[in-house]
RNA sequence: GGCGCAUUCGUCUAGUGGCUUAGGACACCUCCCUCUCAAGGAGGAGAUCACCGGUUCGAAUCCGGUAUGCGCUACCA
């Protein structure tokens, strides 16, 4: 198969990965599966100033996470550096490309006096048209020079993007740009399009902020002989304040979500709908439907926020689909580091299977089990003695109650849910209870909290011991809050 | 400043000239279920489809202008 599809994901680790550019692997890689076709990883780590030490371990650990599998690469661009030069050196012999001897210091300078004029800032071409003299005496000073692109002055150039449709631009707005920097490494546009042309890629799926510099890519394409691509700009992932996504928009990166009990699944599905939709009502899109139904002319034009809420409420969803032993070993890990330090390690694996049925339909992330499972592994409950009198109670009828739900609970056998609500429910209307104001009132001896797991079930894994011994505690703190 | 792009409930979105009194989801509110919470069920509120003008028998959908936002305008990607 000649026409199959070859995409890349071509991030620069100068940061963490954050779920925009994650977002772009993900269609990437929905894109190649949904067709067959190959998903390649390229790092462009042309940018020796801000390249950041594990950035790209944490980028390829972010997409194992979400199981973006790749099939090529990782690729790094900075040992591809002779194609880069071969490209720069074919096009300056060819007259498309000059040597530019400009210093860093001059074109700053001059920027400034374009923005002070109000002029659109770009370079002026000083060297475009240097002599051969001119050049020789610029290499005695022992200038290294950059090479810069020597765009038509004249034209459009356009091109059809297969999100966008046809989008049309000037020439005359395009600078002069850098192709090679003087550090010997190429600019983005140079080692792009030079890769892109090599790894035969037929789809350049990016996000929208390269759509200005596609023209660029273009005029390059034509300039080496080589057949572009297909472009798809894909739209933008904004903060809640509609700005770019930056770190005080709290979670940016793909890995403080893990840290934060994300499900990948849930991820995947939430991220593959920022910007694209099957249709006017399916939100659960496990990721062999997105698979078979992802597709292009689906994507929308406009930037979307991240709804934390809203992922809050799908990752629940799959947390619930979850069977109990595969929630219970994603759980562990947060159990494990969330509960008090006091809680004696090894957990009991035993124990937790136990608890976990309690707390998996109540979780919406793996971190919030370790918060709704405490009570069941600290010695002492911490709470307001206040909250062991119900509404409609008082101090006295509050530990008449607990006091007769003790002597009823010593004499149990079997401590399960069931014997438990058989000796409980009738308990109630024995005291002239509501059964709402018994159950609230032991529930909070038992777990310290008003909001918790259905009460039998949870005595039930607390059995009857540790009971006992929290009603005996809660009958005191009623007995001090009384003095 | 220049160039490019966008604009439907708070947010994600459906919608490509009549099926639309603009549909769904999250969040919010009410009720049901119920020992609390969660889940689930039933309802509700929430969008003059950015604005102005035009084309048309008919426009969220087509055209023009305005506003706002975003992106690019680096020897960063």
């Amino acid at each position: 198969m000649t026409n199959s599809v070859r995409v890349r994901f071509a991030p620069s680790p100068t940061g963490y990965p954050h779920v925009g550019n994650i977002r772009t692997a993900l269609f990437n890689w929905l894109f190649a599966r949904h067709s067959g076709g190959t998903f390649i990883v390229r790092v462009e780590d042309t940018d020796v100033a801000r390249k950041v030490e594990g950035a790209v371990e944490a980028i390829l650990d972010g997409l194992r996470w979400l199981g973006l599998d790749w099939d090529e690469g990782p690729y790094y661009q900075s040992q591809r550096l002779e194609l880069y030069h071969e490209a720069a050196q074919r096009l300056v012999s060819q007259g498309d490309a000059y040597y530019c001897y400009c210093s860093p210091q001059r074109l700053e300078e001059m920027r400034a006096e374009q923005v002070r004029r109000k002029q659109p800032p770009g370079y002026d071409r000083r060297c475009r048209d240097l002599t051969e003299k001119e050049r020789a005496e610029k290499e005695a000073e022992g200038i290294t020079p950059v090479v810069r692109f020597k765009t038509p002055l004249s034209g459009q150039t356009r091109f059809n993007d297969l999100i966008w449709g046809e989008v049309v631009f000037e020439n005359d707005t395009i600078d002069d740009f850098v192709l090679l920097k003087s550090d010997g490494y190429p600019t983005y546009h140079l080692a792009n399009v030079v890769d892109d042309h090599l790894m035969e890629i037929t789809h350049v799926l990016r996000a929208e902020e390269w759509l200005s510099s596609t023209p660029r890519h273009r005029l390059l394409y034509q300039a080496l002989g080589f057949e572009p691509p297909q472009f798809a700009h894909l739209p933008m992932i904004l903060g809640a304040d509609r700005a770019k996504l930056s770190k005080r928009h709290g979670a940016v990166s793909i890995t403080e979500y893990r840290e934060q009990g994300y499900l990948p699944e849930a991820m995947v599905n939430f991220l593959a709908l920022l910007g694209w939709s099957l249709d006017d009502k399916t939100e659960i899109l496990p990721q062999p439907e997105l698979i078979s139904s992802f597709s292009l002319e689906r994507v929308s034009r406009t930037a979307a926020i991240l709804n934390r809420d809203k992922l809050n409420w799908m990752n629940g969803v799959y947390i619930r689909s979850l069977s109990l032993e595969d929630f219970t070993q994603r759980a562990l890990p947060f159990l494990d580091s969330g509960l008090p330090a006091e809680v004696k390690r090894p957990l009991s694996i035993d124990y937790i299977r136990r608890i976990m049925p309690l707390i998996q339909e109540r979780a919406r992330t793996l971190a919030e089990v370790a918060e709704l499972a405490q009570f069941f592994f600290v010695d002492q409950l911490d709470y307001a003695p206040g909250l062991l009198i119900g509404k409609g109670m008082n101090q006295k009828s509050a530990s008449q109650a607990l006091e007769t739900a003790k002597q009823r609970l010593e004499p149990l056998e079997v401590f399960d849910a069931e014997s438990l609500e058989v000796v409980l429910r009738p308990l109630a209307e024995e005291l002239g209870l509501k059964t709402g104001q018994l159950f609230g009132a032991l529930r909070v001896a038992v777990t310290g909290r008003t909001a918790a797991p259905p009460l039998f079930q949870t005595m039930s894994v607390l059995g009857r011991e540790r009971c006992l011994r929290r009603i005996e505690a809660a009958l005191d703190r009623l007995r001090q809050g009384g003095r």
